[in-house]
RNA sequence: GAUCUGGUAGCUCAGUUGGUAGAGCAUCUCCCUUUUAAGGAGAGGGUCCUGGGUUCGAGCCCCAGCCAGAUCACCA
């Protein structure tokens, strides 16, 4: 590792420290009995005070000097005088612990008085203060002057997401953003709790990943030697609680999909998902608007929310269309009563690309996504959906068709997904047979694994029910008008960093041969590299050690491959 | 997966036609001493993402790759 001069500065200061008999990382508690947003909101001059946090601007004026402490609400001035910190002959604690060995990100701990200064600025004259922790990297340091605007921000997207204790540490309105996601689950659990729903745990390593269509991530369990799958949904497992005879649960279910990333999709994210008894998807309805105008104004204290250009209302209730009427209003088409072949024509019409393999609830899907999604950008719930694509849902009362589903619609795109639960155990078995045949055609979207246990609890009996999935991370999106899901998770998924290698000139000679022909037998390329056998297998060593090469015993013989 | 854009000091960014690598902040030294992003003077600090190529000479041009972002495709 290549240290910066700032870095070996810092570590410079590190020792001398020590050679001033200070721990640079003590380990008693520090009494703090302050933060920087009480000292503002209950100003009083003279008042005592302990606080801690990074000190984030150090401005030495002579025997005079001023600060920012930095803490979990905000900043605060900090004043230090030399007299004040040292009143005897030894002047080493401003001198040199404050003038020199102090750097910016350092923690320090500050016992002081509350005062204002004659610019108006409430400050805590520091009586005493101590180191609590060094920073031996420098943090990026964004400024703010006086009209606001930001200088020197730390925005690498890149730097930020792979360090984000970094980004939160100099970006306020970073931390404002999981501040309101913490805030969404709280308001979020207080409203189902209150409603008399229990919240669960359900597994998220399954034997059969169902509840959804996805692509899972798939693991191994060595003791049971049996393949498991990190959980895609959580729905199935619910349900059979609704079996067992709870009368509403739900569950913040991180889920997992390998699939694609992008603005909007992330390998691990979040769902919620609730099932109540004896309800359906109407009276959903009805309960996801109240609570998303609950959540909304816990959130940010309005219903309102900006979202990029568009102005969202959260208030309830929502405007309720059935996909038919969508298609029939943004197309003029009349869905109802047509056969596929006539669908299929109408959509060819649209300029949508279609192909003989869709089904008919896959062409409405398409004209609906092309032609109709992008339009509702307040909150709309959009109802009746094709039963083809809705395989874990009641068929509709009215239509044999449609089923009993809705999707909540807000700026284009969805944040939440409802069914009258399917519980007719003859109906969800042949509609997974019917998914699985779909899958050996090759429709890649179908689910094909028939979950034998879940239709044995259906079996025993299910009351009605109606669940709904809302995705956590669209939604607090849209409340923090936030583009990207990465804003809104603290780790998003990222490809690892490249770490730079100290390699020895012998490896390096072979990773050259080897990057040539990816794989080759080992006893080849060793006659290739011509070296002794000490240093061959040292240098083989290294590579596989970095895991930069993989060596693999097989009956042909060993092999060499690059990684 | 495709296309486009980007990667230069700790951070934010310039870098002209291919000709010794720059600024502000940060750091260090000195002066000043109650300041509001920034008082003054000076100094140090670089794997210009990596590897090839063209060239007398490459941060810049060409090829390949890595990482990121955006757009598109895919994704209930």
């Amino acid at each position: 590792m290549q240290l910066s001069e700032q870095e070996l500065v810092r570590r410079e200061k590190l020792s001398k420290l020590r050679d001033l008999g200070i721990n640079p990382y003590p380990a008693d508690l520090y009494p703090v009995n302050n933060n920087s947003k009480q000292i503002k909101e209950t100003y009083t001059e003279g008042k005592k005070v302990i606080i801690a946090g990074r000190l984030m601007r150090k401005k030495i004026q002579g025997k005079a000097s001023f600060g920012e402490i930095q803490d979990s609400e905000g900043r605060i001035q900090v004043y230090f005088n030399r007299d004040e910190i040292c009143p005897g002959e030894d002047k080493m604690l401003y001198n040199d612990l404050f003038k020199k060995l102090l750097d910016l990100g350092d923690f320090i701990g500050i016992e002081g008085e509350v005062f204002t200064t004659q610019v108006g600025e409430i400050s805590v004259l520091v009586k005493n203060f101590k180191l609590l922790s060094k920073a031996l990297k420098p943090l990026p340091l964004p400024k703010v002057d006086a009209d606001g605007k930001e200088h020197d921000a730390f925005v690498d997207p890149e730097m930020r997401y792979r360090q984000r204790y970094a980004d939160l540490a100099v970006n306020p309105h970073v931390k404002e953003v999981f501040v309101k996601r913490t805030k969404l689950f709280n308001a979020m659990r207080n409203f189902f709790n209150e409603s008399g729903y229990f919240e669960v745990e359900t597994p998220i390593l399954q034997p059969i990943p169902g509840g959804a269509a996805a692509r899972p991530f798939i693991t191994h369990h060595n003791s049971l030697d049996i393949p498991l799958y990190m959980r895609i949904a959580n729905e199935l497992y619910l349900k059979r609680l609704i079996v067992g005879g709870f009368d509403g649960v739900y569950e913040f279910s991180k889920n997992f999909r390998n699939e694609g990333m992008d603005r909007t999709h992330n390998p691990e994210f979040t769902a919620m998902e609730i099932y109540v008894a004896y309800k359906d998807y109407n009276w959903m309805m009805d309960f996801c608007e109240k609570l998303l105008e609950h959540c909304a104004i816990a959130v940010n204290g309005t219903a309102e929310a900006t979202f990029g250009e568009h102005k969202v209302s959260f208030k309830a209730p929502y405007k309720r269309i059935t996909m038919a009427d969508s298609i029939k209003e943004f197309t003029g088409f009349d869905i109802t009563g047509k056969t596929e072949t006539e669908i299929f024509n109408a959509a060819k019409g649209m300029g949508i690309e279609v192909d003989a393999t869709m089904g008919k609830g896959k062409l409405i899907d398409e004209i609906f996504g092309e032609k109709c999604e992008g339009n509702y950008i307040q909150p709309t719930f959009i109802t009746d959906y094709p039963k083809e694509m809705s395989p874990l849902c009641k068929e509709h009362r009215d239509n044999p068709e449609l089923t009993e589903r809705f999707e909540l619609m807000v700026c284009g795109k969805e944040i939440a997904n409802a069914y009258s639960e399917l519980n007719d155990p003859i109906d969800q078995r042949e509609r997974f047979e019917h998914q699985l045949k779909l899958a050996q055609k090759g429709d890649d979207e179908a689910t094909e694994f028939i979950d034998e246990d879940f239709l044995r609890a259906l079996e025993y009996g299910m009351p009605p029910t109606s669940g709904m999935g809302i995705g956590m991370d669209r939604l607090i999106m849209f409340l923090t008008n936030n583009q990207s899901i990465q804003e809104v998770l603290f780790f998003p998924q990222m490809k690892p960093e490249k770490k730079a290698l100290a390699i020895s000139e012998d490896a390096k000679a072979i990773l050259e041969l080897l990057t040539k022909v990816t794989k080759t037998e080992l006893d080849t390329l060793k006659g290739q590299v011509g070296l002794s056998n000490k240093k061959w297998d040292k240098a083989i060593k290294e590579l596989t050690k970095n895991t930069l090469a993989k060596v693999e015993k097989t009956d042909n013989g060993l092999f060499i491959e690059i990684v």
